[in-house]
This record gives structure tokens, C-alpha cells and sequence, in this order.
DNA sequence: CAGGGTCAGTACGCCCCCGTATGGTCTGCC
DNA sequence: GGCAGACCATACGGGGGCGTACTGACCCTG
């Protein structure tokens, strides 16, 4: 009788976090209409009666799914490259991440697809920024002034964003196995600007910092 | 009495075309979903009686406003920058047209927003390749082999589709004015390499040819 | 043991959309 | 004038989602 087949006992009674989590996996799933009470519930395996006992209505669901994707969003990427000390390093794992973890960007995408909805922009537009922020200071500490670093860093997340685009419309046009390593190798060559590139005035005025650390 | 208001005489009768051009529109503004019969007989001041009359069904709604959409995705685009003879120049004009006409961009991220559609993933996909392929061409002409002008044409098409996403998500991200067209400036620089530069393995092995005609 | 808080089931009304059936109104053509 | 076909309105049944009301079971605590 008692619901288990869940790993450790199987708590018996719901809360709002399993709702909102359930709710969040829905979103990557199906977008923000399959953040739907009815279906969730079905999914749950209880009743609306249930739902409406945790949430004030759907939009307060929606409101946790997003909270928790953005709690995930800045804790996990900067808890998983915040070691890292060297700039050039920390845009190259930036960029690995981001394309081999395809399911976060999936989520992103699903998410900034409702971006008529005000609460979802209010998030989108919160996570964004954060990236685009960390993203500049990585630029600006491998020796770039702000305005460069701006446009640095919004040329290599708007890569990110199309490369994650490309896979997930059209998977046959992204590469796999080492055809990908030198795609990627591509792009972080041309996107992270090295030391001896100053030739123009568009690239750093850094003296030398770079490539010592993690041999 | 008759309903006019409209240039030329307002035809009082609709047809197959008005409904997909309507379907388009409500497409691009409010998604897939938006792509409703009733919503859209309101709008077009008529009842379902009429959808059903010129269509089976709504799937076939979709259909037609799908094939609208690739026959001016694949027209337009190459009728506006067909007759440019230089590669260097079309990937420049491709580039600026990607980023000044924002309507078309924000039209394919809805399209491709439902990408658990079957029938939305084949006309997407179909639209993607032929942009890359496209691409792709111009980067050979620049003097690129295969697989390097595949890897750069994916590169500049991810990073078309980024600026997209940026500027419907985070329009604050995106600069406006001067700043806006040094951004593109770094762009065109870094994602069209020049005959200049040769001193690395992955530029293209080029001799002349590029930056004679267009003063 | 009584009572209150927690969690869930049932049932209802409402809205909005799909698809069908059927009938009505024009138009042009014979 | 009458017929056929193009176009549209009305009405209906079905489905699914939202939100509310009420009831019920299970603790836990006084």
C-alpha cells in the first residue's frame, strides 16, 4: 500500500520542494505549459487536492520551479569553476561545461521560451546578467578594459547560447568525437584572445600573465 | 457594410493563404501555441466555420504556415544578399542583416521553441542546414577546405543565433548605437579571418583575392 | 481522549479549445 | 430563374485544465 519504490523509504507525503522540483523537470521536459497542476498531480500520484494544500495557485508553482532553477543555476556553475584561479582557464571550462552539459542549456532554452510572461523574463534576465557579469570579469582579468570586456564576453555567450541552440534543433550539425575537440578547440582560440596577439587594437594590453598554472 | 479599412478594396472573402499568413503572425508573437483556430477566427473576424472549410484540421494550419515560413526564409535571405560576389562581403551582409532585422530571428526561436514537434523539428532542421550550408559556401570561397569552413560556418551560425537569443531575453545586454557597431566590428573581425593572418594552422590558406572591390 | 494541524481525495463549476454537423448566404454560370 | 459551389454562422459534444468547497485520514500534543 505505501507508494515506495523510491530509493530510502519513500517519504509518503509530499511537499512544496518535491512539487517545485517535479515542476522544474516539467519545464525542461515539456516547456512552461506542461507546468500544469493537473498533470503533475497524475504524475505524483496524488490529486489536485493535494496541490492546492502546498501552492496559492499555479503561479506560485511556477515561482518556486524558477527559484529553484535559479538557485541551481548560479550555486552549481560557480561551485563547479569557482577553483580556479586562472582567467583563460576558467572561460575554457565555462565553455566545456556548457557544451557537454546539454541538459542545463536545454533548460535554459525552455525556460526563455515563455519570455512573454513578465516572472519568467524577471529570472531570465537575473541569470543572464549574472553569466554575462562573471563572464566580463573573466575578460577584464586577462587584461581587458571594461568596454572590451563587455564585448568579449557577450560575443562568448552568445556562442554558448547558439552552440546549445544548434544542438538542440539540428544535432547533425554539430560534430562529434574529435571533429568536436576541433571545433571547440576553435572557438576558445578565437573567443579567448592569448598574449601574443597584439597586432590590433581590439585585443589586450596585457604584458604576460597566462598559460603558467596547471601545466 | 462592406468590411473595409483595409488598402485596395478589402476582400470580403478569405482563403487558404490569409489564414497561414494570420498563423504566421500569431507564430511569431505568441508561439506555437498561439496557432489556435477559435483565437484566430476571432481575430480574423470570422468563425471556425470558415477554418474548416479551407483546412482539415489544425495540424494543416501548421503545415501551411510552416511552408510560408521557409518559403521566405530561403527567398528573401538570398534575394537580398544573392548578388554579392564577395564571400567576405556576404557573411558581412549576412551578419548585419541577422542583427538589424530582429523579426525574422525572433520568429525562428519560436518556431524552434517547439521542438518536440515532429513536423516543427523537419522544417527547422531543413531551414537550419540550408543557412549553414550557405555558410558554409562562403567560408570555402574565403578560401577555407571543407571540414575548416564547416567549423567556421557553424561557429558564425551559433553566434548569429546567440546575439538572437541575447536580444530577445536580455535586450539590456545588447548596446545600442556606436558601442553596438564596434560590437559587430569584433564580430565580423574575429569570425571572417583575413588574408593577413596565417601564422596559425587553422586560418585559411589564401593568398589574394578579398578586399578590392566595394571602396 | 480531544482537538488542531498536515496532507490528500472527491466533486463541482468554469473556461477555452478541438472537431463535427448542419444550415444559411452569397456568387457566378447555364 | 435555378443550380452548384464557395464561404461562413450556429450549435453541439468532448476534453482538459484551473480553482474552490467539502470531507477524510493521519499524526502530534495537551
Amino acid at each position: 500500500m505505501s507508494p515506495s519504490a523510491s530509493p530510502a523509504e519513500a517519504k509518503q507525503s509530499l511537499n512544496a520542494g518535491d512539487w517545485a522540483r517535479a515542476a522544474l523537470d516539467a519545464l525542461a521536459a515539456g516547456g512552461i505549459d506542461a507546468v500544469a497542476v493537473e498533470p503533475l498531480a497524475r504524475q505524483l500520484g496524488v490529486t489536485k487536492g493535494s496541490f492546492y494544500w502546498h501552492f496559492a495557485n499555479r503561479e506560485a508553482l511556477l515561482r518556486a520551479a524558477l527559484e529553484l532553477w535559479e538557485k541551481r543555476e548560479t550555486e552549481d556553475v560557480l561551485a563547479r569553476i569557482g577553483d580556479e584561479s586562472d582567467p583563460y582557464e576558467r572561460i575554457v571550462k565555462i565553455f566545456k561545461e556548457a557544451n557537454a552539459g546539454y541538459r542545463a542549456g536545454r533548460l535554459y532554452l525552455a525556460i526563455a521560451a515563455a519570455e512573454d510572461k513578465p516572472l519568467v523574463r524577471e529570472f531570465v534576465q537575473r541569470v543572464s546578467e549574472r553569466r554575462m557579469d562573471y563572464l566580463v570579469e573573466c575578460y577584464q582579468a586577462l587584461g581587458f578594459d571594461r568596454p572590451r570586456a563587455r564585448h568579449w564576453a557577450r560575443f562568448a555567450y552568445a556562442t554558448f547560447m547558439g552552440n546549445l541552440q544548434i544542438r538542440r534543433d539540428t544535432p547533425d550539425l554539430m560534430p562529434t568525437g574529435a571533429p568536436f575537440n576541433e571545433y571547440l578547440k576553435l572557438m576558445i582560440k578565437t573567443l579567448i584572445p592569448r598574449e601574443g596577439v597584439d597586432k590590433s587594437a581590439d585585443h589586450p594590453h596585457v604584458v604576460s600573465m597566462r598559460r603558467a598554472g596547471s601545466p
